[in-house]
DNA sequence: GCGACAG
DNA sequence: ATCTTGTCGC
């Protein structure tokens, strides 16, 4: 019941922000965009309804002692999204999967796109996540033997100003535990050197999120979305 | 009016 | 996100 009501009250905000454009053509372009981020919103808030910010996993995470016979985790992974210099709505998103045991990739798969939806600070996810949902999907479908038993997403979960980034997103609609790894804070914070923001995604806590994230650091930005990285933007060279 | 604003 | 050169260090 407050969810609903902070929601209603937003779509009031950014109506009443609009500004009175003096070209019909914008006028209308910016109309557009209004009730389209308003629509954006009303998906936030509903996805919001479905988010688990505490471990629910089977799996636990490797120790150094021999666990009984309970799950582990070893199959981490990884995905983001490069772009061409040349045009920018043109990009490559990837899934990369590492095998904890070994540090390896044990899976890749790419594809490269035209995008139509632009960037707008706060609905990375509109952009960002049809084309990672799609390439989950093709491996969940296949029954793969290395599908990911958790997800590192490049772009904030919780970290958003409706607390619901990207990274929640993919892992509400693929129901996946999911970790938000970004590089840059909304509201600039330096305190550290060159941080990263490690936010809860989706069925899982802030401290196990930390944890995992720590365990898969070789250099600063986690693994598995560093090898999502390189290798995405190493296809978008070659390939096209 | 100026700066901030995940990728 | 992308543009952009060299440079210091393992």
């Amino acid at each position: 019941m407050k969810m609903s009501h902070l929601g209603v009250e937003k779509l009031w905000i950014i109506m009443n922000d609009a500004k009175e454009p003096s070209s019909s053509i914008s006028n209308f372009s910016n109309e557009f965009q209004s009730s389209q981020q308003m629509d954006w919103l009303r998906v936030q808030d509903s996805l919001k309804g479905k988010l688990i910010t505490e471990d629910d996993f089977k799996w636990r995470l490797p120790t150094r002692e021999k666990e009984g016979s309970c799950e582990i985790l070893k199959y981490v992974g990884g995905v983001d999204l490069s772009f061409s210099k040349d045009d920018s709505s043109i990009a490559c998103g990837t899934l990369v999967v590492l095998d904890l045991t070994t540090n390896k990739v044990v899976y890749e798969d790419s594809s490269i796109v035209r995008l139509h939806i632009p960037y707008l600070p706060g609905f990375l996810a509109f952009r960002e996540a049809p084309v990672l949902l799609e390439l989950l999907d093709k491996m969940k479908n296949n029954a793969h033997c290395f599908y990911p038993q958790l997800l590192m997403v490049d772009g904030n979960g919780l970290l958003h100003p409706r607390g619901f980034g990207l990274a929640c997103h993919i892992g509400v609609l693929a129901d996946l535990p999911t970790v938000g790894v970004g590089k840059n804070a909304m509201r600039s914070s330096e305190g550290s050197l060159k941080p990263i923001f490690i936010s809860v995604g989706h069925r899982i806590s802030l401290a196990s999120a930390i944890a995992i994230v720590r365990m898969t650091c070789k250099f600063r930005v986690p693994e598995p979305i560093r090898q999502a990285d390189i290798r995405s933007r190493e296809r978008l060279r070659n390939n096209q």
